[in-house]
DNA sequence: TCTCACTATCTTGTATTACAAGGTATATAT
DNA sequence: ATATATACCTTGTAATACAAGATAGTGAGA
């Protein structure tokens, strides 16, 4: 058992808090993720995610120049995207109430 | 997304925490997570996991009779399977720390 | 008796996931 | 020139959770 594995459904849902917070491009939501205390996600994760989320209406890009390299492509929630949010931030609390029950308590 | 998805890898660490309560047999685990508050955990997902952890040993199996119905495989931890669900318990704290600051906090 | 419901385990095939590894390309500093 | 940091993307792989279904024992009621 890995933390791999345990993050499995869960980046998504922290992809769209993040970008909730401000429009953002892949690579500093990397750099976000880790600085919130995860450990390294990488790059071969987070931009077929991102993909993905635009694929199912989730999410919007465009591209912007950069000062510091090649363009970058920021992200911003569509409504579809916030819903989503909304609704992975249920199920988050739900799965954490679960969790720790079933750690912490005995029957 | 699914409640399916963010379920992965975490239901092995809650296996374990199960057993460690007392020794339980995989259909027995299967209605515990479900009263713990979990939906329907398939059996389809359980005995696999349960068969994996007895090959890479964090588990144990003894087949006994049932009054009810066909014999039963209980599951105990070995000493492995109780370190194992030491660094789970770990790694998912980490996890809900670093979920909920993603989650609740701004920048 | 026979059939239904419940108990209990396991297998097969599928879609999805996270990632390692590597490729491509731009901008700045040395 | 070349190195470093930035920035995006693709391919192939191992693992996951599950639906669906196979197999089988037990007990209750028609």
């Amino acid at each position: 058992m890995s933390q791999t594995q345990m993050m499995k459904g869960i980046i998504d849902g922290c992809l769209l808090a993040i970008i909730a917070k401000k429009e953002c491009y892949g690579y500093e939501m990397a750099e976000s993720l880790s600085e919130y205390g995860f450990d390294t996600i990488s790059e071969g994760t987070i931009y077929p995610l991102l993909m993905r989320m635009q694929r199912e209406g989730l999410v919007t890009s465009v591209l912007r120049n950069s000062t510091a390299g090649p363009k970058r492509k920021y992200y911003s929630l569509t409504s579809e995207g916030k819903q989503e949010l909304t609704e992975f931030q249920t199920r988050w609390f739900q799965l954490e109430k679960c969790v720790n029950a079933v750690i912490k308590e005995g029957i």
